[in-house]
DNA sequence: CTCTAAGATCGAGCATCATCGATGGGACGG
DNA sequence: CCGTCCCATCGATGATGCTCGATCTTAGAG
């Protein structure tokens, strides 16, 4: 994968592209991209993690363990969900880690939604 | 529980009450609400699902298994798991059970998701 | 009442996932 | 070079979830 600085979301399928999910039938290829896009943020330690993401703007992931009450391995898997995602967007700046979320994504998941 | 046409949800906690998850760091409460009916939309098969109801309106279960491709149990569990997120409702007539979908349900999800 | 059909529930099998301790790999300070 | 710190990855474990065959309940037909 990414060499250095290049922590953004590798799988990260098309979600925005087709029309919603009211529209017209999902096919299944649709269907699983979607479900995998939602299926990130179906858990509630990723969802107060990206929201504390989104709050602080920019966020260390040694700043995550304490509010989440989780260990460093199991806050370091769960950003990389959301990355793989492409919620979630981290660039390596030293020894540290630094999050940020992608708000074109989470408009996408809305949008498909039937925004 | 309901004894005669009464096939919606029985969970369904509330989502759109609170700010979004962009706004502020979510409570875990917030977050494991959210986190459920989250899940409840994140598989495909249940995507496909909800989305072949919101295309006809209104459809019975026997209608379901050809489209999905699965078998008449496992369309019962999926079915039960949208209703008691409260994003599908279910009427029973004679024999049969008429799905419908709930869009303020939905809309709270979006909103939920920062709308 | 009997027979059939629709759908909910049960039980089991198999896969996926969340979690954490241990380990490895860079980056910085002395 | 050495020790420390941050973070990613590995391996194991317990919990959840998807799926289907079998069974039960209910409703209509004859």
């Amino acid at each position: 994968m990414g060499t250095r600085a290049d922590r953004t979301g590798a799988a990260a399928t098309t979600v925005g592209c087709c029309g919603s999910v009211v529209e017209a039938p999902l096919g299944e290829a649709d269907a699983t991209g979607l479900a995998q896009v939602l299926a990130a943020l179906a858990d509630p330690v990723r969802l107060r993690l990206f929201s504390l993401v989104a709050a602080r703007g920019e966020v260390c992931s040694c700043d995550l363990e304490g509010p989440l009450g989780r260990s460093q391995p199991t806050v370091s898997h769960h950003t990389k969900i959301l990355a793989d995602a492409g919620l979630l967007a981290g660039e390596r700046r030293g020894r540290w880690t630094w999050w940020r979320i992608v708000p074109e994504r989470l408009h996408d998941v809305r949008r498909a939604l039937g925004g």
